[in-house]
DNA sequence: TTAGGGTTAG
């Protein structure tokens, strides 16, 4: 009987700098995202992330990477999120996931807990990881790294803007083959009026309609082409965060009915247009980035229903479960 | 392989 000792896993990870990257070579490092589109199906087999990071050496590089699985992909939520990189092969001064790749991401906040959101099973995460993430941290913090779209509440959207927007998704219809409806709030009063969508019933996946108080409360947001396929894995219930989303007035060109076209003309309807251009895109927001629904809903909830009970049963206050 | 950022046009 032999006793078999474990060695742990000593591997040691290099991480190299941005201007120490060598045509042809398999690296890992570390980065600060400046720009990302969520992952997209592409041409191929493969979904699509597309991303540009910086460091220190503030140079910025391309990193493209092709992952068949959605999450495998880098859960990137914004303009200066960290990212750790872990063999991508250089291709004249791009980045391209191979042989072994896997990502961890940190939120990017000076302070903040680094809490690693990884995109496998099994990754390496140890206080040296803590020291570069916290570095990298305080440079981004010196420089400017502004996302070019804030996200702004729904209370504060002004129409003909792009925004992004942190929600929960109530309900959800295909509409057609190009567009799918997804009923959300952020527990804010929008300061126009929201346009009304109507569906069939029978199309709608959650509660096909809500107490008056709450509809009042309720955004349409239409998804178009290549988005209705991502739309499709979203559960009622999820909190998501959706990129670069365009506030429309009017009822005009709204696929399928509203309720009442020229008394419409100035509600606010959302539109996530087909393309990926400026990081258009849904994402399904990880816990730790949950917005507080009890604070903002509860607020809002007082102010609608003036300290009246709320008639849907349920109640409109708080909705941190799924539905 | 795929994409290779830079607004749909509903």
């Amino acid at each position: 009987r032999s006793l078999v000792v474990r060695r742990p896993n000593v591997t040691k990870y290099t991480y190299v700098k941005l201007d120490e990257l060598k045509d042809q070579t398999v690296v890992s490092l570390y980065g600060v995202v400046v720009f990302f589109k969520q992952p997209f199906k592409s041409r191929g087999t493969d979904f699509c992330s597309s991303l540009k990071i910086t460091d220190q050496s503030n140079l910025k590089i391309v990193c493209t990477i092709f992952c068949d699985k959605l999450e495998n992909h880098p859960k990137i939520f914004q303009i200066g999120d960290i990212i750790r990189l872990h063999r991508v092969k250089v291709h004249s001064m791009t980045l391209l996931n191979t042989h072994g790749f896997s990502v961890v991401t940190f939120d990017g906040a000076v302070g903040g807990p680094v809490e690693p959101r990884a995109s496998s099973l099994h990754f390496h995460f140890d206080k040296e990881d803590r020291r570069i993430v916290k570095e990298l941290r305080s440079w981004a913090a010196t420089q400017t790294l502004r996302p070019p779209l804030p996200t702004i509440p729904l209370s504060a959207v002004q129409p003909r803007t792009y925004f992004d927007l942190t929600c929960q998704l109530l309900s959800k219809a295909v509409i057609d083959s190009t567009c799918t409806l997804l009923r959300v709030w952020d527990g804010t009063r929008c300061s126009r009026p929201l346009l009304r969508v109507i569906v069939e019933r029978s199309s709608v996946e959650g509660p096909s309609s809500f107490s008056r108080q709450k509809e009042n409360l309720i955004a349409n947001v239409l998804v178009y082409d290549n988005h209705v396929m991502v739309a499709r894995e979203l559960k009622p219930g999820d909190f998501l965060r959706i990129y670069n989303l365009r506030a429309i007035p009017g009822a005009s060109k709204v696929p399928g009915l509203t309720s009442n076209q020229l008394e419409d003309q100035d509600h606010l309807a959302f539109h996530l247009h087909g393309g990926t251009a400026y990081g258009r895109g849904i994402r399904v927001l990880a816990p730790e980035l949950h917005p507080k629904w009890e604070l903002y809903a509860r607020k809002e909830a007082k102010l609608v229903c003036r300290g009246e009970p709320d008639t849907s049963g349920g109640g409109d206050a708080v909705q941190t479960s799924k539905l």
